[in-house]
DNA sequence: TATTGTTATACTCTATAACTATA
DNA sequence: TATAGTTATAGAGTATAACAATA
């Protein structure tokens, strides 16, 4: 075999890349999990914005556009688009906020809720699928340490 | 203050989320991390995926194309622009590899050599930024655990 | 003047499919 | 026919800036 092309010996590098770079081992399993879960959360028939503004409203009640933007990190201008199709679907109502009147109180409707249980009910099966490499204990020590560094600084 | 724009009462759901769903928590903390070493990434002149070649290339020698897109997970057409610019830059040459004239033999040079040395330096540094939250042991752990996900079934 | 929602633009990634020259 | 490298195109996602209505 030329030299340059030869297969063997190389195929063991990326492990080894992945243990040097934590950084690039974050992106690569967070593209490899998104892929994994992909198919799933589209068979929901939510995207995983339409799922989290859902999730959050039911959690905290009515809440401006504007709120749901920061809280969730989604941009305001994506935020409308996201905004759009769930109310469209039914899910949410755009009621004008009391106090202003530049602002929504976006507002989960009961076939907003409905679909959500719905969706809830599907995302243990989901999260299996994509950390299955991983066991219950395992799982939950990721969790812990991605809630550490995804939390500012105290 | 109106119903629906209240403040500090949802400034708490985020940590609630992340913590639910290890795939967006796994998504998010990647974004975090990338855009924490982005400004340090550029200063040292090599965009990640030309940083992987020039490490990969000196680990384990003259390669295809291929070979590189295989192993590091970039896909061909991305990794041609890759080593475009790589060689553009001096850092590599693209040699014809001796038994097969349709591939290269993709070969690191002394200022590749060189420049690879100057940015792992920068790299421990990098991380740091990115990781502080983390210590020394949890980021071993974190490691330890993104590795089982990345690596393909046994 | 600052803020909420909205729209438009641009730019980066990625995926895909062709095409060439070799095998 | 299959593979290595290349190119072109289209789509998703994101960042940015502008704008109208309101504060």
């Amino acid at each position: 075999m030329a030299p340059g092309t030869e297969g063997p010996a190389s195929a063991a590098y990326f492990p080894t890349l992945a243990a040097e770079r934590l950084d690039i081992a974050l992106c690569r399993a967070s593209a490899a999990v998104a892929r994994a879960t992909e198919a799933r959360a589209h068979a929901l028939g939510l995207g995983v914005g339409q799922h989290l503004v859902l999730k959050m409203l039911a959690a905290v009640g009515p809440r401006s556009q504007r709120v749901l933007s920061d809280e969730l990190r989604i941009d305001r201008s994506v935020m409308v688009g996201l905004c759009d199709s769930l109310e469209q679907a039914g899910l949410v109502r755009r009621e004008r906020a009391a106090g202003d009147r530049r602002a929504y109180a976006v507002t989960l409707t009961d076939a907003g809720r409905q679909r959500l249980a719905h969706a809830e009910e599907a995302v243990p099966a989901l999260l299996d699928d994509a950390f299955q490499a991983l066991t219950p204990a395992e799982r939950d020590r990721l969790s812990a340490l991605l809630g550490k560094l995804l939390r500012p600084a105290p």
